[in-house]
This record gives structure tokens, C-alpha cells and sequence, in this order.
DNA sequence: TGTGTCGTTTGATCGAGATCACGGCGGGGC
DNA sequence: GCCCCGCCGTGATCTCGATCAAACGACACA
């Protein structure tokens, strides 16, 4: 398994051999028997913007790879306070192994398609094949380091800071060819306003502000609300506070 | 292995065959050749409070079983504004696999005592045993979902809330002997205010106020700054949000 | 062409927490 | 004893982001 060079595993192992071309075939982490026996239990499936996966408390029933599109984890205070804990985009594997039920709520941000398998196979797998083990290890270990950059986002950035870090953090995600340093991005949003506050924990009015002073100043270009142009992506890092 | 109903492993797989009677012999998830070339290589180490176990961007050089003590995690600004993003406690086991240097700084909240081991040496151990490696997915696992419940402190909760939250924490942490809910409890902290303020995105003063709050409110007892004592902690709970 | 809604922007005001300032307490060195 | 220094508490003030309020643009639909 090699890795790209923001972290990401870019050869996941085949967990379906019904899923896209990019995943199939690539990994020899399972034998044919059980990709065969995943491929029987599989299912694509295709989420509009807002449905959600699965609830917080609710029991987990699968597990999957995401295809395309983006998922939101967030977890809720129960005066209706969101926080939104993590972001997952292609081609990363979703799920929470050895626990019944989930502590966190997962979303569609965008159109989603992904490709799920029943709990009970996949933790077969798991108990089966130590490199499967070993790749949800790598994989959990990334998402512990993101969370904990986010903490420091969270904990210590000012607004603008948080808004400048989340505009890197996306462009970095969607594209995941890495550029040289300087060079023009463009990117569509995949958050309204408010899922970005919830991501920031700010309010949506602080996020609209931060974003229109980041245009005032020229550091980035808006059209349409979601497309982003960032002419010198070192201009924003500047604003990133790191 | 069981599990504690906090989650914690209460068996951990024996790492070194020098440390203290719990750690001991507890677990066959390494064979005798296995133990007896890891007990050659550990050394157990006493830190004064203050120490730092390792930097940011230094390399990693090995790993440690905690004792006992409390190891802070912490990610810093350039302009020096600093976050703990994590907390550890005995029996906890320290350390990042697969990855050549630190992202983040460990350092000695209290005095520690721990077992550590060369990196070489472990990863060796995880490569060979597929129980270990289940082991360190399970506390990775277990360390993502404490730092999302984190996330939702330091985005959504105003500093009450979040000052509750931190003693409901070291609360648990420190007396894992999980109690009714509504009996007295009663620790010292391991923090100073400083501490406890970067744990939580405050500053100090904030910290001191709503300490003082909540013993005003008959919540907590606090003496000579670092003993408290919680009569009941349903009232605790009730203000920290959730 | 109006009319509704939803997501967003912008303006005005408020307030929680940061910042600045100072004083108290306790432990260690001499 | 005395002084010093690090940690802590508290008061006064300021500021950033929340809150309240209104209007705008895009889009759907009659």
C-alpha cells in the first residue's frame, strides 16, 4: 500500500468489486474467496444533499466506502448546539469497528455515493485478515491526527484564522493532486454556510463576514456562493495563523 | 482482553516484564520469545512535572507504557498560543506507529513514571503480532472518539460548560472505579489553571472565574487549589451541557 | 409577472470572555 | 526572620464574535 502525500492511503483495499475503477483491483489485502464474499453483500448506494447514515445512539449496521461526495460526522449538545467532528470524502472507509452503537451522527454534505457491506461481514473480515486490520489502523490514525489539528483550530484560532484554515483544509481534500505552493486553486464549497459554522464553531453570520473580508482584501474570489478561486494560496496560509 | 465500562482496556498486553504488578503478565497477546526481547530493551523513567517527553517535528524515537502520571498533548501556534489535544493516564500506551516524526509535543503534566521501548522494537512486535496491532486500533479508536467529544466542548460550550465538562473528566479519568452516579467524589487535580485553560481554548482568568462560580453555587469544593471535592455530581453534570 | 422560500449578506447592538492590572498566598533560598 | 518568585484570584475595561434585524439574490411555482 502506498501513501500520497497528504496521508491518504491511495490504494484502499477492494471492499467491493462492484465498486468505481479507482478501487477495483488495486490491493491484494483479500483473497479472492473473501472479496467474493463481500461482493455477494455489497450495495451501492446514492444519498441526496441531508440524508443522513446514521444517528447518534443508533445501532450500527454497516459499514462503507464512500464513492463520491462528502459525509459529515457531527454531534449535537441537546439544547440543538451542532458540532460538526470530522469530514470524509473518497475513496475513505467509513464505520466505527467493535461497537454496537454509533456516538456520533453521519450526513450527506453533498450527493453521496457510496458502496456499504453489512456489520457482520466486515468484522469477519477484520478478525481474518490482519492487513485489513492494519490498513483501518493507518486510517484511524490519520483521522485521530486530523481531529487533533482541528482542536488546535477550534481552541486557539480567531475567526478569521478558522475560516483561512478551513478554505486550505478543503482545498486540500477535493484536490488531492498536491500543487506547488503558490499556484491558483479553484474549488466548489461543499458546505452551506451554516454546516461551515457548525464545522468552525462559529455562527453563520461571523463565517459570511470572514469570507466577504477575505474577498475585500483579495485573497480569494466567491462566484455563485460555493466557487472559490484562490490566486496565491500563500496569501491564505498567511491568514491561517500557521 | 475485557473492557472497563469506561472503555479502557483493563488488561493491556504486556509490554515490558519489569513494570508494576497490574501490567505484569496480564495478557498472552505476546509469546515468551516476544516478551523477553522487549524486557531487554525497556527501561523504566521517572519525569519531573514539566518534562517533555517529545517535541513537535521531532523524531520519534520510541514508545512508552504510562505507569503513572498524567502526560499531556499539546499543538502550538507560531505566535505561541498553545492547545493540549489530548490527555494521557495510566495505563495508557504512548506512541504514533508507522510515522517517522512527532506532530505534537508530550510533555509531563504531573510527575510521570513510565516503561518505554524503542521504536524498532515495537514495530517489529506489531508487524509480527496481529493481537497487538488489534490492541493499539482498539486504543486509537478509543483516543478518536474522546477527541471528537472534545471537539464538541471547545466549539459549541461556553466556558461553564466547558470548565464542568474538564472536571466530570479528570473525574472519571483519575477514579476509574466508575461510581454511582450521584455519590461523592473527590480528587486533585492534575493541572494547573495554565493547563486546564489550554486544554479548554481559555485563559486562565476565565478558568479561575468559573471555578469560583461553581463553588459559590455549592457545586464543588476546592482546597489549596488543587483538591476538589464534587457533594454530587448530577449538579456538575447539569452545567456542563450535556 | 408577482410571490414564496431558502440561503446568504450586511447592519446595529449586546455580552461573554479576553486583556490589563494588581494583590494575596505559599514555598524555597539565604 | 526576610525576600523572591510562581501560581492563583479578582476587579476594571475592552473587543471580538453572538445576537437581533432587515434586505438581497436565486430559484420554484402559480
Amino acid at each position: 500500500m502506498s501513501e500520497r502525500k497528504d496521508g491518504h492511503l491511495s490504494e484502499v483495499p477492494v471492499l467491493c468489486m462492484t465498486c468505481d475503477a479507482r478501487l477495483r483491483g488495486v490491493c491484494g489485502v483479500l483473497d479472492p474467496d473473501q472479496l467474493l464474499s463481500l461482493a455477494r453483500t455489497s450495495s451501492k448506494k446514492r444519498l441526496e444533499t441531508g440524508a443522513e447514515l446514521i444517528g447518534e445512539a443508533q445501532a450500527i449496521e454497516g459499514y462503507s466506502n464512500i464513492l463520491s461526495g462528502v459525509v459529515k460526522l457531527t454531534k449535537g449538545l441537546p439544547d440543538g448546539r451542532e458540532q460538526i467532528v470530522g469530514l470524509q470524502f473518497a475513496p475513505d472507509f467509513m464505520g466505527r469497528p467493535f461497537q454496537a452503537e454509533s456516538a456520533i451522527t453521519a450526513q450527506a454534505a453533498t450527493n453521496v455515493v457510496l458502496c456499504s457491506f453489512p456489520k457482520r461481514t466486515i468484522e469477519a473480515l477484520i478478525r481474518q485478515s490482519p492487513l485489513l486490520e492494519h490498513f483501518l489502523l493507518k486510517q484511524t490514525l490519520r483521522e485521530l491526527d486530523e481531529a487533533r489539528d482541528w482542536m488546535l483550530t477550534l481552541g486557539r484560532k480567531n475567526a478569521l484564522e478558522k475560516v483561512a484554515s478551513y478554505l486550505l483544509l478543503i482545498a486540500n481534500a477535493i484536490n488531492p493532486a498536491v500543487q506547488p505552493d503558490s499556484q491558483t486553486i479553484a474549488f466548489d464549497l461543499p458546505m452551506s454556510r451554516l454546516e461551515i459554522a457548525d464545522f468552525l464553531g462559529l455562527t453563520i453570520e461571523t463565517v459570511s463576514r470572514q469570507l466577504t473580508k477575505l474577498r475585500i482584501d483579495g485573497v480569494i474570489e466567491i462566484n455563485q456562493n460555493r466557487h472559490v478561486v484562490v490566486a496565491n494560496p500563500n496569501r491564505l496560509r498567511l491568514r491561517s495563523g500557521c
